[in-house]
DNA sequence: GTGGTCTAGACCACT
DNA sequence: GTGGTCTAGACCACG
Protein backbone atom coordinates (compact mmCIF):
# COMPACT_ATOMS: atom_id res chain seq x y z
CA UNK A 1 0.00 0.00 0.00
CA UNK A 2 1.04 3.36 -0.98
CA UNK A 3 -0.40 6.16 0.86
CA UNK A 4 -0.60 9.94 -0.19
CA UNK A 5 -0.66 12.20 2.60
CA UNK A 6 -1.53 15.97 1.77
CA UNK A 7 -0.26 17.70 5.18
CA UNK A 8 -2.37 21.05 3.79
CA UNK A 9 -5.24 19.29 2.54
CA UNK A 10 -8.33 20.98 4.94
CA UNK A 11 -9.12 16.78 5.60
CA UNK A 12 -7.05 15.90 9.19
CA UNK A 13 -4.40 13.88 8.71
CA UNK A 14 -5.88 11.05 10.36
CA UNK A 15 -8.75 11.20 8.97
CA UNK A 16 -6.97 10.64 5.69
CA UNK A 17 -5.10 7.61 7.25
CA UNK A 18 -8.59 5.81 8.11
CA UNK A 19 -10.09 6.21 4.63
CA UNK A 20 -6.86 5.42 2.77
CA UNK A 21 -6.67 2.20 5.19
CA UNK A 22 -10.10 1.75 4.16
CA UNK A 23 -10.03 1.81 0.54
CA UNK A 24 -6.93 -0.12 0.72
CA UNK A 25 -8.87 -3.21 2.45
CA UNK A 26 -11.58 -2.55 -0.06
CA UNK A 27 -9.62 -2.88 -2.70
CA UNK A 28 -8.07 -6.28 -1.45
CA UNK A 29 -4.86 -4.24 -1.03
CA UNK A 30 -4.58 -5.18 2.68
CA UNK A 31 -6.17 -8.57 2.95
CA UNK A 32 -7.72 -10.29 6.68
CA UNK A 33 -4.83 -11.42 8.84
CA UNK A 34 -2.31 -9.43 7.06
CA UNK A 35 -0.61 -7.01 9.96
CA UNK A 36 -0.53 -3.57 9.15
CA UNK A 37 2.31 -1.74 9.89
CA UNK A 38 3.15 -0.04 13.13
CA UNK A 39 2.59 3.64 14.77
CA UNK A 40 6.21 4.55 14.92
CA UNK A 41 6.60 2.86 11.72
CA UNK A 42 4.22 4.38 9.64
CA UNK A 43 4.75 7.88 11.10
CA UNK A 44 8.06 7.94 10.31
CA UNK A 45 7.87 7.09 6.28
CA UNK A 46 4.55 9.59 6.26
CA UNK A 47 6.76 11.95 8.27
CA UNK A 48 3.71 12.75 10.17
CA UNK A 49 3.78 12.57 14.46
CA UNK A 50 3.20 9.16 16.02
CA UNK A 51 -0.18 10.16 17.71
CA UNK A 52 -1.77 11.46 15.00
CA UNK A 53 -1.07 7.72 13.60
CA UNK A 54 -2.37 6.47 16.60
CA UNK A 55 -5.17 8.07 16.45
CA UNK A 56 -5.50 6.76 13.23
CA UNK A 57 -5.53 3.40 14.22
CA UNK A 58 -7.79 3.86 17.52
CA UNK A 59 -10.68 4.89 15.04
CA UNK A 60 -9.67 2.11 12.52
CA UNK A 61 -10.14 -0.35 15.76
CA UNK A 62 -12.83 1.40 16.91
CA UNK A 63 -14.52 0.46 13.18
CA UNK A 64 -13.23 -2.91 14.01
CA UNK A 65 -11.40 -3.16 10.45
CA UNK A 66 -8.16 -3.71 12.66
CA UNK A 67 -7.95 -5.25 15.80
CA UNK A 68 -4.84 -5.47 18.17
CA UNK A 69 -2.30 -8.67 18.46
CA UNK A 70 -1.24 -8.63 21.84
CA UNK A 71 2.52 -8.34 20.77
CA UNK A 72 2.09 -8.56 17.33
CA UNK A 73 0.44 -5.66 16.41
CA UNK A 74 -2.52 -5.06 14.55
CA UNK A 75 -3.83 -7.02 12.06
CA UNK A 76 -6.72 -6.92 9.12
CA UNK A 77 -10.25 -8.51 10.70
CA UNK A 78 -12.18 -11.11 8.91
CA UNK A 79 -15.04 -8.72 8.63
CA UNK A 80 -13.48 -5.83 7.53
CA UNK A 81 -12.94 -6.32 3.75
CA UNK A 82 -17.21 -6.53 3.72
CA UNK A 83 -17.77 -3.59 5.91
CA UNK A 84 -14.72 -1.72 3.70
CA UNK A 85 -16.65 -1.86 0.77
CA UNK A 86 -19.94 -0.40 2.17
CA UNK A 87 -17.96 2.02 3.72
CA UNK A 88 -16.01 3.06 0.73
CA UNK A 89 -19.09 3.50 -1.60
CA UNK A 90 -20.45 5.23 1.54
CA UNK A 91 -18.28 7.93 1.79
CA UNK A 92 -17.51 8.35 -1.94
CA UNK A 93 -21.24 8.80 -2.60
CA UNK A 94 -21.53 11.19 0.11
CA UNK A 95 -18.64 13.59 -1.05
CA UNK A 96 -20.07 13.30 -4.85
CA UNK A 97 -23.34 13.65 -3.29
CA UNK A 98 -21.94 16.79 -1.05
CA UNK A 99 -20.56 18.43 -4.36
CA UNK A 100 -23.43 18.37 -6.51
CA UNK A 101 -25.90 19.33 -3.92
CA UNK A 102 -23.67 22.76 -3.54
CA UNK A 103 -23.48 22.76 -7.53
CA UNK A 104 -27.45 22.70 -7.60
CA UNK A 105 -27.43 25.53 -4.89
CA UNK A 106 -25.33 27.24 -7.14
CA UNK A 107 -27.66 27.88 -9.68
CA UNK A 108 -25.61 26.51 -12.20
CA UNK A 109 -27.66 25.73 -15.24
CA UNK A 110 -28.02 22.03 -14.79
CA UNK A 111 -25.93 21.45 -18.25
CA UNK A 112 -23.18 23.50 -16.85
CA UNK A 113 -22.87 21.13 -13.86
CA UNK A 114 -23.10 18.42 -15.88
CA UNK A 115 -20.13 19.53 -18.33
CA UNK A 116 -18.26 19.92 -15.41
CA UNK A 117 -18.76 16.83 -13.98
CA UNK A 118 -18.04 15.19 -17.61
CA UNK A 119 -14.88 17.15 -17.61
CA UNK A 120 -13.73 16.08 -14.05
CA UNK A 121 -14.45 12.68 -14.69
CA UNK A 122 -12.23 12.63 -17.59
CA UNK A 123 -9.50 14.55 -16.32
CA UNK A 124 -9.58 11.22 -13.22
CA UNK A 125 -9.75 9.08 -15.08
CA UNK A 126 -6.72 10.37 -17.56
CA UNK A 127 -4.29 10.86 -14.25
CA UNK A 128 -5.52 7.38 -13.57
CA UNK A 129 -4.35 5.27 -16.88
CA UNK A 130 -0.83 7.78 -16.66
CA UNK A 131 -0.10 5.95 -13.41
CA UNK B 1 -32.31 35.92 -1.96
CA UNK B 2 -32.92 33.03 -0.14
CA UNK B 3 -29.87 31.67 2.27
CA UNK B 4 -29.72 28.12 3.50
CA UNK B 5 -27.07 27.92 6.45
CA UNK B 6 -26.21 24.13 7.93
CA UNK B 7 -25.04 25.24 11.20
CA UNK B 8 -23.50 21.76 11.71
CA UNK B 9 -21.96 21.31 8.56
CA UNK B 10 -17.93 21.24 8.49
CA UNK B 11 -18.03 24.16 6.50
CA UNK B 12 -17.56 27.21 8.49
CA UNK B 13 -20.56 29.38 9.13
CA UNK B 14 -18.90 32.70 7.86
CA UNK B 15 -17.81 30.63 4.47
CA UNK B 16 -21.76 29.03 3.72
CA UNK B 17 -22.09 32.89 4.11
CA UNK B 18 -19.23 33.79 1.35
CA UNK B 19 -20.82 31.40 -1.01
CA UNK B 20 -24.28 32.06 -0.92
CA UNK B 21 -23.56 35.59 -1.44
CA UNK B 22 -21.39 35.10 -4.17
CA UNK B 23 -23.89 32.48 -6.30
CA UNK B 24 -26.14 35.00 -4.99
CA UNK B 25 -23.98 37.72 -7.25
CA UNK B 26 -23.17 35.19 -9.78
CA UNK B 27 -26.74 34.48 -10.54
CA UNK B 28 -28.24 37.71 -10.83
CA UNK B 29 -29.67 37.85 -7.45
CA UNK B 30 -28.07 40.50 -6.04
CA UNK B 31 -26.94 43.33 -8.67
CA UNK B 32 -24.11 45.74 -8.79
CA UNK B 33 -25.14 49.23 -6.80
CA UNK B 34 -27.31 47.00 -4.76
CA UNK B 35 -27.37 47.47 -0.68
CA UNK B 36 -26.89 43.22 0.33
CA UNK B 37 -28.58 42.79 3.90
CA UNK B 38 -26.85 44.77 6.97
CA UNK B 39 -24.97 42.70 9.46
CA UNK B 40 -27.45 42.81 12.02
CA UNK B 41 -30.80 42.07 9.85
CA UNK B 42 -28.71 38.81 7.86
CA UNK B 43 -27.93 37.87 11.43
CA UNK B 44 -31.54 37.88 12.60
CA UNK B 45 -32.87 36.00 9.67
CA UNK B 46 -30.24 33.45 9.97
CA UNK B 47 -29.82 32.90 13.87
CA UNK B 48 -26.44 33.49 13.88
CA UNK B 49 -24.79 36.21 15.41
CA UNK B 50 -23.76 39.37 13.81
CA UNK B 51 -20.12 39.13 13.95
CA UNK B 52 -20.40 35.68 11.70
CA UNK B 53 -21.78 37.49 9.63
CA UNK B 54 -19.64 40.84 9.82
CA UNK B 55 -16.69 38.62 9.03
CA UNK B 56 -18.34 37.28 6.27
CA UNK B 57 -18.61 40.61 4.93
CA UNK B 58 -14.76 41.41 5.44
CA UNK B 59 -13.84 38.40 3.32
CA UNK B 60 -16.43 39.06 0.74
CA UNK B 61 -15.53 43.39 0.90
CA UNK B 62 -11.74 41.86 0.56
CA UNK B 63 -12.41 39.87 -2.65
CA UNK B 64 -13.56 43.15 -3.78
CA UNK B 65 -17.26 41.96 -4.52
CA UNK B 66 -18.79 44.24 -2.34
CA UNK B 67 -17.57 47.40 -0.92
CA UNK B 68 -18.36 49.53 2.55
CA UNK B 69 -20.38 52.89 1.91
CA UNK B 70 -19.76 54.15 5.37
CA UNK B 71 -23.50 54.38 7.84
CA UNK B 72 -25.36 53.48 4.73
CA UNK B 73 -24.03 49.67 3.90
CA UNK B 74 -22.43 47.20 2.10
CA UNK B 75 -23.08 47.19 -2.29
CA UNK B 76 -22.42 45.42 -4.55
CA UNK B 77 -19.85 46.47 -6.72
CA UNK B 78 -19.61 46.63 -10.62
CA UNK B 79 -16.84 43.89 -11.32
CA UNK B 80 -18.66 41.68 -8.76
CA UNK B 81 -20.80 39.98 -11.16
CA UNK B 82 -18.67 38.34 -13.45
CA UNK B 83 -15.63 37.80 -10.78
CA UNK B 84 -18.74 35.71 -9.04
CA UNK B 85 -19.56 34.19 -11.64
CA UNK B 86 -15.94 32.71 -11.95
CA UNK B 87 -15.79 32.32 -8.35
CA UNK B 88 -19.11 29.80 -8.50
CA UNK B 89 -17.17 27.89 -11.43
CA UNK B 90 -13.90 27.53 -9.52
CA UNK B 91 -15.87 26.29 -6.02
CA UNK B 92 -18.28 23.84 -7.69
CA UNK B 93 -15.55 22.49 -9.84
CA UNK B 94 -12.97 22.28 -7.40
CA UNK B 95 -15.58 20.24 -5.12
CA UNK B 96 -16.22 18.04 -7.56
CA UNK B 97 -12.82 17.60 -8.15
CA UNK B 98 -12.34 16.48 -5.14
CA UNK B 99 -14.74 14.07 -4.81
CA UNK B 100 -14.02 12.67 -7.85
CA UNK B 101 -10.44 12.45 -6.96
CA UNK B 102 -11.21 10.74 -3.90
CA UNK B 103 -13.53 8.65 -5.96
CA UNK B 104 -10.72 7.43 -8.23
CA UNK B 105 -8.19 7.20 -5.16
CA UNK B 106 -10.90 4.51 -3.43
CA UNK B 107 -10.10 2.23 -6.43
CA UNK B 108 -13.57 1.43 -7.16
CA UNK B 109 -14.13 0.58 -10.91
CA UNK B 110 -14.62 3.60 -13.26
CA UNK B 111 -17.92 2.07 -14.15
CA UNK B 112 -19.23 1.96 -10.51
CA UNK B 113 -18.28 5.71 -9.83
CA UNK B 114 -19.93 7.26 -12.90
CA UNK B 115 -22.93 4.65 -11.80
CA UNK B 116 -22.78 7.22 -8.34
CA UNK B 117 -22.47 10.08 -10.07
CA UNK B 118 -25.57 9.31 -12.57
CA UNK B 119 -27.08 8.82 -9.42
CA UNK B 120 -26.56 11.42 -7.32
CA UNK B 121 -26.96 13.95 -10.07
CA UNK B 122 -30.55 12.19 -10.75
CA UNK B 123 -31.37 13.00 -7.14
CA UNK B 124 -30.07 16.33 -7.02
CA UNK B 125 -32.07 17.15 -10.20
CA UNK B 126 -35.22 15.44 -8.95
CA UNK B 127 -35.42 17.82 -5.81
CA UNK B 128 -34.66 20.86 -7.77
CA UNK B 129 -37.64 20.09 -10.22
CA UNK B 130 -39.75 19.64 -6.83
CA UNK B 131 -39.08 22.54 -5.23
CA UNK C 1 -12.16 77.68 -1.51
CA UNK C 2 -12.28 74.44 -3.39
CA UNK C 3 -12.46 71.30 -1.78
CA UNK C 4 -11.19 67.89 -2.19
CA UNK C 5 -13.29 65.36 -0.39
CA UNK C 6 -11.94 61.91 -0.96
CA UNK C 7 -14.86 59.29 0.34
CA UNK C 8 -12.93 56.46 0.74
CA UNK C 9 -10.26 58.02 2.32
CA UNK C 10 -9.70 56.27 5.98
CA UNK C 11 -9.93 59.57 7.30
CA UNK C 12 -13.68 60.81 7.94
CA UNK C 13 -14.99 62.98 6.06
CA UNK C 14 -16.19 64.96 8.18
CA UNK C 15 -12.57 65.58 9.31
CA UNK C 16 -11.73 66.33 6.17
CA UNK C 17 -13.35 68.79 6.07
CA UNK C 18 -12.48 70.24 8.96
CA UNK C 19 -9.10 70.66 8.39
CA UNK C 20 -9.20 71.82 4.54
CA UNK C 21 -11.60 74.96 6.60
CA UNK C 22 -8.29 75.32 8.80
CA UNK C 23 -6.40 74.79 5.86
CA UNK C 24 -8.14 77.75 4.02
CA UNK C 25 -8.50 80.33 7.33
CA UNK C 26 -4.85 79.73 7.90
CA UNK C 27 -3.51 80.48 4.57
CA UNK C 28 -5.56 83.65 4.03
CA UNK C 29 -8.59 82.45 1.70
CA UNK C 30 -10.94 82.55 4.37
CA UNK C 31 -10.81 85.88 6.23
CA UNK C 32 -12.36 86.82 9.61
CA UNK C 33 -15.84 87.58 8.76
CA UNK C 34 -16.60 86.18 5.72
CA UNK C 35 -19.43 83.86 6.36
CA UNK C 36 -19.04 80.29 5.52
CA UNK C 37 -21.47 78.62 2.82
CA UNK C 38 -24.32 76.83 4.32
CA UNK C 39 -24.59 73.18 5.73
CA UNK C 40 -27.38 72.86 2.53
CA UNK C 41 -25.48 74.32 0.16
CA UNK C 42 -21.68 72.77 1.24
CA UNK C 43 -23.18 69.41 1.53
CA UNK C 44 -24.65 69.73 -2.19
CA UNK C 45 -21.34 70.88 -3.63
CA UNK C 46 -19.76 68.48 -1.84
CA UNK C 47 -22.47 65.32 -2.35
CA UNK C 48 -21.94 64.32 1.14
CA UNK C 49 -24.72 64.03 3.40
CA UNK C 50 -26.02 67.43 5.90
CA UNK C 51 -25.47 65.64 8.66
CA UNK C 52 -22.11 65.09 8.04
CA UNK C 53 -21.33 68.94 7.22
CA UNK C 54 -23.21 69.79 10.18
CA UNK C 55 -20.85 67.97 12.50
CA UNK C 56 -17.90 69.12 10.72
CA UNK C 57 -18.77 72.77 11.30
CA UNK C 58 -19.93 71.92 14.97
CA UNK C 59 -16.33 70.83 14.96
CA UNK C 60 -14.95 73.94 13.96
CA UNK C 61 -17.70 76.02 16.05
CA UNK C 62 -16.25 74.12 18.83
CA UNK C 63 -12.81 74.73 18.36
CA UNK C 64 -13.73 78.65 18.03
CA UNK C 65 -12.91 79.65 14.47
CA UNK C 66 -15.96 79.87 13.24
CA UNK C 67 -19.28 81.43 14.97
CA UNK C 68 -22.81 81.61 14.15
CA UNK C 69 -24.77 84.73 13.58
CA UNK C 70 -28.27 84.36 14.19
CA UNK C 71 -30.04 84.10 10.93
CA UNK C 72 -26.81 85.45 8.69
CA UNK C 73 -24.75 81.87 9.07
CA UNK C 74 -21.52 80.98 10.14
CA UNK C 75 -19.00 83.62 10.22
CA UNK C 76 -14.87 83.29 10.59
CA UNK C 77 -13.98 84.89 13.87
CA UNK C 78 -11.27 87.68 14.31
CA UNK C 79 -8.86 85.21 16.48
CA UNK C 80 -9.65 82.04 13.72
CA UNK C 81 -6.36 83.10 11.38
CA UNK C 82 -4.12 82.95 14.23
CA UNK C 83 -5.51 80.08 16.00
CA UNK C 84 -5.53 78.12 12.48
CA UNK C 85 -1.72 78.64 11.59
CA UNK C 86 -0.71 77.13 14.87
CA UNK C 87 -3.41 74.45 14.25
CA UNK C 88 -2.16 73.98 10.84
CA UNK C 89 1.79 73.08 11.61
CA UNK C 90 0.61 71.16 14.67
CA UNK C 91 -1.31 68.72 11.95
CA UNK C 92 1.23 68.55 9.62
CA UNK C 93 3.78 68.16 12.15
CA UNK C 94 1.93 65.37 13.62
CA UNK C 95 1.38 63.38 10.35
CA UNK C 96 5.03 63.37 9.62
CA UNK C 97 6.14 62.49 12.71
CA UNK C 98 3.72 59.77 13.16
CA UNK C 99 5.04 58.68 9.33
CA UNK C 100 8.72 58.74 10.40
CA UNK C 101 8.32 57.38 14.01
CA UNK C 102 7.07 54.12 11.54
CA UNK C 103 9.52 54.53 9.31
CA UNK C 104 12.39 54.16 12.19
CA UNK C 105 10.39 51.13 13.83
CA UNK C 106 10.54 49.63 10.55
CA UNK C 107 14.50 48.72 10.80
CA UNK C 108 14.48 50.04 7.38
CA UNK C 109 18.30 51.87 7.07
CA UNK C 110 18.12 55.69 7.87
CA UNK C 111 19.41 56.68 4.63
CA UNK C 112 16.49 54.24 2.95
CA UNK C 113 14.24 55.96 4.61
CA UNK C 114 15.89 59.78 3.63
CA UNK C 115 15.51 58.55 0.39
CA UNK C 116 12.05 58.30 0.25
CA UNK C 117 11.55 60.94 1.57
CA UNK C 118 13.19 63.19 -0.82
CA UNK C 119 11.51 60.83 -3.70
CA UNK C 120 7.88 62.03 -2.02
CA UNK C 121 9.05 65.44 -1.32
CA UNK C 122 9.73 65.97 -4.96
CA UNK C 123 6.96 64.31 -6.29
CA UNK C 124 4.57 65.96 -4.22
CA UNK C 125 6.33 69.59 -5.41
CA UNK C 126 6.20 68.55 -8.92
CA UNK C 127 2.53 68.34 -8.23
CA UNK C 128 2.21 71.42 -7.08
CA UNK C 129 3.58 73.01 -9.80
CA UNK C 130 1.75 71.17 -12.51
CA UNK C 131 -1.68 72.42 -10.35
CA UNK D 1 11.16 40.67 18.82
CA UNK D 2 9.93 42.85 20.38
CA UNK D 3 6.05 44.41 19.73
CA UNK D 4 4.92 48.07 20.59
CA UNK D 5 1.42 47.93 20.82
CA UNK D 6 -0.42 51.44 21.40
CA UNK D 7 -4.03 50.47 22.35
CA UNK D 8 -5.11 54.25 21.72
CA UNK D 9 -3.81 54.24 18.19
CA UNK D 10 -6.21 55.12 15.75
CA UNK D 11 -4.67 52.34 14.02
CA UNK D 12 -6.43 48.80 15.06
CA UNK D 13 -4.64 46.58 17.82
CA UNK D 14 -4.61 43.20 14.75
CA UNK D 15 -3.23 45.95 12.03
CA UNK D 16 -0.08 47.29 14.37
CA UNK D 17 0.30 43.39 15.05
CA UNK D 18 0.26 42.40 11.38
CA UNK D 19 2.74 45.50 10.35
CA UNK D 20 4.90 44.84 12.88
CA UNK D 21 5.38 40.90 12.23
CA UNK D 22 5.80 41.98 8.42
CA UNK D 23 8.79 44.42 9.54
CA UNK D 24 9.70 41.46 11.82
CA UNK D 25 10.32 39.29 9.00
CA UNK D 26 11.24 42.36 6.59
CA UNK D 27 14.57 43.08 9.09
CA UNK D 28 15.31 39.22 9.10
CA UNK D 29 14.19 38.96 12.64
CA UNK D 30 12.07 36.29 11.90
CA UNK D 31 13.35 33.36 9.48
CA UNK D 32 11.65 31.43 7.03
CA UNK D 33 10.72 27.87 8.80
CA UNK D 34 10.65 29.76 12.34
CA UNK D 35 7.27 29.23 13.81
CA UNK D 36 6.03 32.74 15.22
CA UNK D 37 5.28 33.38 18.49
CA UNK D 38 1.93 31.21 19.24
CA UNK D 39 -1.38 33.02 19.38
CA UNK D 40 -1.78 32.64 23.46
CA UNK D 41 1.83 33.66 23.86
CA UNK D 42 1.63 37.01 22.70
CA UNK D 43 -1.70 38.09 23.48
CA UNK D 44 -0.10 37.50 27.00
CA UNK D 45 2.46 39.75 26.50
CA UNK D 46 1.07 42.36 24.64
CA UNK D 47 -1.64 42.16 26.65
CA UNK D 48 -4.50 42.09 24.09
CA UNK D 49 -7.20 39.57 23.48
CA UNK D 50 -6.18 36.13 21.57
CA UNK D 51 -8.88 36.73 19.49
CA UNK D 52 -7.15 39.75 18.60
CA UNK D 53 -3.88 38.01 18.03
CA UNK D 54 -5.74 35.38 16.11
CA UNK D 55 -7.27 38.21 13.87
CA UNK D 56 -4.21 39.50 12.61
CA UNK D 57 -2.42 35.49 12.26
CA UNK D 58 -5.07 35.12 9.79
CA UNK D 59 -4.60 38.55 7.92
CA UNK D 60 -0.58 37.46 7.70
CA UNK D 61 -1.46 33.82 6.44
CA UNK D 62 -3.84 35.23 3.87
CA UNK D 63 -1.18 36.97 2.49
CA UNK D 64 1.15 34.12 2.64
CA UNK D 65 3.64 35.34 4.77
CA UNK D 66 3.04 32.82 7.27
CA UNK D 67 1.56 29.42 6.92
CA UNK D 68 -0.48 27.32 9.94
CA UNK D 69 1.18 24.19 10.87
CA UNK D 70 -1.78 21.67 12.31
CA UNK D 71 -1.15 21.61 15.83
CA UNK D 72 2.67 23.05 15.61
CA UNK D 73 1.92 26.96 15.53
CA UNK D 74 2.38 29.04 12.85
CA UNK D 75 5.44 28.78 10.02
CA UNK D 76 7.17 31.94 8.56
CA UNK D 77 6.97 30.82 4.68
CA UNK D 78 10.14 30.44 2.60
CA UNK D 79 8.60 33.53 0.22
CA UNK D 80 8.22 36.12 3.13
CA UNK D 81 11.04 38.08 3.28
CA UNK D 82 11.12 39.22 -0.04
CA UNK D 83 7.58 40.14 0.06
CA UNK D 84 7.99 41.49 3.45
CA UNK D 85 10.39 43.69 2.27
CA UNK D 86 8.47 44.94 -0.48
CA UNK D 87 5.26 45.37 1.95
CA UNK D 88 7.29 47.31 4.50
CA UNK D 89 9.29 49.50 1.67
CA UNK D 90 5.22 50.50 0.52
CA UNK D 91 4.05 50.84 4.07
CA UNK D 92 6.48 53.44 4.80
CA UNK D 93 6.31 55.55 1.49
CA UNK D 94 2.51 55.12 1.81
CA UNK D 95 2.27 56.96 5.65
CA UNK D 96 5.26 59.48 3.94
CA UNK D 97 3.53 59.97 0.83
CA UNK D 98 0.22 60.60 2.66
CA UNK D 99 1.60 62.84 5.37
CA UNK D 100 3.46 65.27 2.56
CA UNK D 101 0.03 65.22 0.18
CA UNK D 102 -1.44 66.92 3.54
CA UNK D 103 1.51 69.37 4.50
CA UNK D 104 0.99 70.49 0.70
CA UNK D 105 -2.71 71.11 1.07
CA UNK D 106 -1.94 72.87 3.41
CA UNK D 107 -0.64 75.81 1.52
CA UNK D 108 2.28 75.76 3.92
CA UNK D 109 4.76 76.66 2.07
CA UNK D 110 7.37 74.16 0.64
CA UNK D 111 10.62 75.83 2.80
CA UNK D 112 8.35 75.25 5.96
CA UNK D 113 7.15 71.86 4.90
CA UNK D 114 10.98 71.19 4.66
CA UNK D 115 11.93 72.05 7.68
CA UNK D 116 9.14 70.54 9.89
CA UNK D 117 10.58 67.31 7.81
CA UNK D 118 14.16 67.54 9.04
CA UNK D 119 12.94 68.63 12.33
CA UNK D 120 11.16 65.19 12.58
CA UNK D 121 14.00 63.30 10.76
CA UNK D 122 16.74 64.28 13.35
CA UNK D 123 13.97 63.90 16.70
CA UNK D 124 13.68 60.73 15.36
CA UNK D 125 17.52 59.43 14.64
CA UNK D 126 18.12 61.15 17.56
CA UNK D 127 15.74 58.77 19.24
CA UNK D 128 16.93 55.87 17.33
CA UNK D 129 20.41 56.80 18.50
CA UNK D 130 19.54 56.86 22.08
CA UNK D 131 18.11 53.35 22.07
C1' DG E 1 -29.52 53.18 11.19
C1' DT E 2 -24.62 51.29 9.34
C1' DG E 3 -20.02 48.62 9.75
C1' DG E 4 -15.54 48.06 12.73
C1' DT E 5 -12.97 46.76 16.77
C1' DC E 6 -12.29 44.65 20.99
C1' DT E 7 -12.78 41.79 25.12
C1' DA E 8 -14.52 37.53 27.07
C1' DG E 9 -14.87 32.92 27.21
C1' DA E 10 -16.64 28.47 25.32
C1' DC E 11 -15.84 24.46 22.37
C1' DC E 12 -13.54 21.82 18.82
C1' DA E 13 -10.02 19.46 16.05
C1' DC E 14 -5.32 18.47 15.49
C1' DT E 15 -0.43 17.21 17.03
C1' DG F 1 0.18 22.45 23.62
C1' DT F 2 -1.58 24.60 18.79
C1' DG F 3 -4.99 27.40 15.75
C1' DG F 4 -10.15 27.95 14.29
C1' DT F 5 -14.93 29.02 15.05
C1' DC F 6 -18.65 30.79 17.42
C1' DT F 7 -21.56 33.31 20.68
C1' DA F 8 -22.04 37.34 23.61
C1' DG F 9 -22.11 41.91 24.27
C1' DA F 10 -19.67 46.43 24.75
C1' DC F 11 -18.10 50.70 22.52
C1' DC F 12 -17.02 53.69 18.65
C1' DA F 13 -17.29 56.40 14.38
C1' DC F 14 -20.01 57.54 10.57
C1' DG F 15 -24.21 59.19 7.98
Amino acid sequence: MIFQIRPDSPIPIYEQIVTQVTFGIASGGLEPGTLIPSVRELAQTLLVHPNTVARAFQELERQGVVAARRGRGMEVTPEAPAACQKLRQDIVRGRIREALREAASSALPAEDVRLLVEEELARVNGQRRRK
